[in-house]
RNA sequence: GGCCCGUUCGUCUAUCGGUUAGGACACCAGGUUUUCAACCUGGUAAGAGGGGUUCGACUCCCCUACGGGCUGCCA
């Protein structure tokens, strides 16, 4: 079966140059699973020399909010997927839509359906008391267009009624559904509006679309376009039906699981290579590829490496991955990331003193943290101006004896060469003087230097810091009574 | 109800009929260590169940169970 599915996905690819699109409806946030949707899209398009588009389905004028477009395009945008061209709106298409609506009836292949909604109702409850299926069967399909009454009608594809209708599946194979179990579905509503089923169809044609990598709750829809593009003429595209992405409980994502929406990660403070590493990786492999950069994700990416079965969100997983990738990143980059990070969780923004602390500390900072929150309170040292007002537990560590030592490394640092190697040496010098290790002393030193328990190392801040701020805040920590 | 899809360690996954079923995250134990993070070593841990097909099935087929999707003049 993967050989056939490689066959069938090398097969479009050498016909045509790739198209891809994503195509969310703005009735909400950019949701997590279709960040990943969008994400597969954009990676085999991109690995291919492709196009990757963005078509706002706004056609539920009751839903759709210019917000939340908006909201959609800041979180691909954050996420780093770039799309080709302006993004188009599916409302603004709905005429070209209303045309090939007419166009499939002037086609035989639609038909108006003037049974009204307590009809088709009627129809539904009577069916289900006799145990038929409730599929709609329309009395207009083949009635005399002679008899048509001058009302409200809807134009219904004229679904075939025998035999069987074969989708050809990049992710779930050679899928088949009997058409019995297809209805005439509506093309046009009777206010002359296209509905999405027709308009889905129509906007990929139009847009060149070669593969429709979407979620697998649109698998029994794929049967029903299919007959619409074969009504039309049209080739069908590749599909690629993509597993839904679950909560950790391995319910169907929602609210309840806290983090649904994309900000809400950056707001969480994951970096976006992160984040695309891991939604990567969830549902597709590339053998034992873990971590990977998009460069890499892009070359690698093929529909033969998607999974068929939904996958869990792990954000122990997300957190490891995202550690990885904030200690590869560039300095920065990294900065402008993480300011960026700061102004989406709500917090004030850093002042030009900070940004360049945090640039000299940044070195040994980016390897102890896997989100963002955690890079910041490890930079306090150097965000924080004199005097560090030490927490309840560096002050623990600050007793008398304490101080007393500290007092004793201050004229010795005055002359010591500030460099690690010169540091370290003061340092172990005095605290073997006191038949201490480096251990004893560290934590006190840091309370000084940090005002905090958890800091990058001792050495590493009194390089950051230099030699005057060093022995100000250790002054500073001597002189607290 | 009908139709469709799925099911390998706790989690993400590798495996294209022949492996001691591999890796990663998490977890546990030990080591290293100036805190945190990291790092090193080792460990626990999996083919939903039942039938076939085959010399041989995690891999192919069928049934059952469980999970999910669709079944709109929503997308």
């Amino acid at each position: 079966m993967v050989s056939e599915r490689l066959m069938l996905m090398s097969e479009a690819a050498s016909t045509r140059p790739v198209v891809t699109r994503f195509a969310p409806s703005p009735t909400g946030y950019l949701h997590i699973g279709g960040a990943r949707t969008a994400l597969f899209n954009w990676l085999y398009a991109r690995g291919r020399g492709g196009k990757f588009l963005l078509r706002i389905e706004d056609t539920d004028r009751e839903r759709s909010t210019p917000e939340a477009t908006a909201a959609i395009l800041r979180g691909l945008t954050w996420l780093g997927l770039d799309w080709d061209g302006e993004a188009v709106s599916q409302f603004e298409q709905r005429h070209r839509h209303a045309d090939v609506a007419r166009e499939m009836l002037a086609r035989s292949a639609a038909y108006k359906c003037f049974s009204t909604q307590e009809e088709i109702e009627a129809f539904r409850e009577a069916a289900r008391a006799e145990g038929r299926s409730t599929l709609f069967q329309s009395p207009w399909r083949d009635a005399d267009p002679a008899t048509h009454p001058d009302g409200p009608y809807v134009i219904r594809m004229k679904a075939p009624r025998e035999g069987e209708t074969v989708i050809e599946d990049a992710v779930q194979g050679t899928v088949k559904f009997g058409n019995d179990q297809l209805d005439d579905m509506v093309c046009l509503r009777s206010d002359g509006t296209p509905t999405y089923m027709l308009a889905v169809v129509v906007d990929d044609h139009d847009m060149g679309v070669t593969h429709v990598i979407r979620g697998d709750d649109h698998l029994n829809n794929a049967a029903r376009q299919t007959m619409v593009y074969r009504a039309m003429g049209w080739e069908v595209p590749v599909w690629a039906h993509i597993p839904l992405i679950h909560g950790p409980d391995g319910k169907k994502l929602s609210k309840r699981h806290g983090a649904v929406g994309l900000e809400e990660y950056q707001a969480m403070g994951y970096p976006a290579a992160g984040m695309r590493n891991y939604l990567t990786r969830l549902g597709w492999s590339h053998g034992d590829d873990e971590f990977f950069t998009s460069e890499q994700a892009k070359n690698w990416f093929d529909l033969s490496g998607i999974g068929r079965a939904p996958a869990r969100l792990d954000f122990k997983k997300l957190e490891n991955l995202s550690g990885q990738h904030i200690a590869a990143a560039d300095d920065a980059a990294l900065l402008h990331e993480i300011q960026a990070y700061l102004a989406a969780a709500a917090q004030p923004a850093l002042t030009e003193a900070q940004v360049h602390g945090l640039l000299r500390a940044m070195y040994c900072l980016k390897d102890r943290a896997k989100i963002f929150p955690e890079l910041i309170d490890k930079a306090y040292f150097i965000l924080k101006q004199r005097p560090m007002e030490p927490d309840a537990q560096a002050t623990k560590s600050l007793d008398p004896v304490s101080r007393g030592i500290l007092s004793e490394l201050t004229p010795r640092l005055q002359s010591a060469s500030w460099e690690r190697d010169g540091l370290e040496a003061v340092v172990a010098e005095v605290a073997g003087a006191h038949g201490l290790g480096l251990g004893k002393i560290a934590g006190p030193l840091r309370a000084a230097l940090a005002g905090r328990t958890v800091s990058p190392s001792v050495f590493d801040m009194m390089l950051v810091l230099g030699r005057d701020e060093t022995i100000a805040r250790l002054d500073d920590a001597a002189g607290q009574p």
